[in-house]
DNA sequence: TGCTAACGTTAGTGTCAACTAACAAAAGGA
DNA sequence: TCCTTTTGTTAGTTGACACTAACGTTAGCA
């Protein structure tokens, strides 16, 4: 009734994150083995890892291979459903912030009360 | 080093939980009370009451008061932060896609293989 | 006043996720 | 083969948060 797409939900749930972003951030100007990226930051390699995982199970990031070493890399095509999910409220907001205006000229806006779905 | 706007880090927490962003779409095409709201959903007016707190202190949503009613409705500039942190992030990655197409056009990229789980 | 309706707030519970420590796996060099 | 490097995985703990039930608050009406 209400739910979006699993890959909105993914995203949004990675990026709650404030350490993911921060990665996110990292390997989105510069491809970065996993070891680089844990360096970057306090807490273990463990965590990072963890961390690497939700983003690629979210398709922020691609993994590349190398010997024992993983490259990470930003990956813009995960933020696309994001955007398309923002525009589209923020569409929406800006439809009602319009109708608002209507209203107020008509002098008709005492209690708005349609009916909930 | 790595941290963002507070404003940014209220949003993506208020958003990555699936029944605020219904909460949201339901206030974006209309303005409506807390029991309006509430009624759309199945767990109690609390959980409901709770939710809006979140989302209007993240500045996602504002609250219009008459009588004993509160009303509510999406706040598109709550959306402007979110939107700005993604774009940029949008332009770091594409930079680096567009880097990578020049290694490529050099010859210099033995095995890019990066698959997306 | 007394009563009711519409909300918010607090206390308490259960679940999920972020973290650390220890272990396992895979690749390369001596 | 042995050892090191680089990384992922599992077990277990702790803190955050979504939820319910009970209570408090404010506005309107007889």
């Amino acid at each position: 009734m209400f739910e979006d797409e699993p890959a909105v939900d993914d995203a949004l749930r990675a990026l709650a994150e404030p350490r993911r972003r921060a990665i996110l951030r990292l390997v989105a100007s510069d491809e970065l083995a996993a070891g680089e990226i844990a360096a970057a930051f306090d807490v273990t390699r463990t965590a990072i890892s963890q961390h690497l995982t939700v983003l690629k199970d979210a398709g922020l990031v691609s993994e590349r291979r190398a010997g024992t070493r993983r490259f990470y890399r930003a990956r813009p095509e995960g933020l696309a459903g994001l955007r398309e999910f923002l525009d589209s409220m923020w569409s929406d907001a800006l439809d009602v912030g319009r109708r608002l205006v209507e209203a107020e000229r008509a002098g008709d806006l005492p209690e708005a009360s349609p009916d909930v779905a």
